[in-house]
DNA sequence: CAGCGGTAGTTGAGGTTGTCAACTGTTGCC
DNA sequence: GGCAACAGTTGACAACCTCAACTACCGCTG
């Protein structure tokens, strides 16, 4: 029963064993939201804002693959919790071009450090393993 | 300002790599879920059970991280589509044991299919670094 | 065997996410 | 000026998710 797993192309067995590794990443990913006092989709929102560049709501609901009606409200969460602000935009007043707040900024540089945090069975590879794998996703994603 | 990437520890960069891989995941993920005309919940509740081995619900919501009772709802959308049936325990009448139907197996293995499709990034790689990177993620989660 | 603590699952309240359709205000272009 | 297209909001509606309260059941212990 167990024996077609020797026959997977090693391709689709190092997507299998990088699946069940993302899976394994959600408590983590749920429990740092919480720590923040947000919600899972507010952390993605803030983690795809930069800082330094304010962009339009359009462009985040893209970012996210959500509809723009969705965004209002993720954005009138973090909004409320002062952490992004809704500014007018210089030469299209139909825009609300998203702002991080500094209070926003310091919780998304931590949530960031939070979520960057190498994961358990990779940090405990070899040195050259890491090195090696970093490489080849290099290739791939670089 | 994008010099201190060049300073990542090898893991942590990696870890980012597969970060990114998995968000360009999620619109796939979606898609899926919505040609089997289910939600991304009910896409992993179906996936997570095991058609061989019927389980307690209690099982799928710890499978699951989430409440007992958000699992009611999941498995009631499920049974309402006859991919899964609540089924009495022999020797313990408060459980349920959760059984995937033949439909469910079916559309549950398809939906396997898909999702296990290796993403184009690392399908392009050589088939070395393909066999390279199996082996190093089978000693970090073998 | 009666009772008691603990467990499995359901229900209901309340808040968030997400989509779609309809709407307002604005822009760019003919 | 007029008009199609765009940005964002609102409202309706469905789903998700948690918590607290509840029912039914188990197993143990006195």
């Amino acid at each position: 029963m167990a024996s077609d797993v020797k026959s997977l192309p090693p391709a689709q067995e190092a997507w299998g064993l990088l699946s069940r590794l993302f899976w394994e990443m959600r408590p983590r990913m749920l429990r740092v939201a919480g720590e923040f006092g947000l919600t899972p989709p507010q952390l993605f929102a803030l983690r795809q804002l930069d800082p330094a560049q304010p962009v339009p709501m359009r462009a985040l609901a893209q970012a996210l693959h959500c509809d723009s009606s969705n965004v209002t409200g993720l954005v009138d969460g973090l909004e409320a919790q002062g952490l992004v602000e809704r500014r007018e935009a210089e030469h299209d007043r139909r825009m609300r071009m998203l702002v991080v707040t500094e209070r926003g900024a310091a919780v998304r540089s931590r949530l960031q450090a939070a979520m960057q945090e190498v994961p358990e069975p990779l940090a405990a590879l070899s040195s050259e393993d890491q090195r090696t794998l970093r490489d080849i996703l290099r290739r791939a994603l670089g």
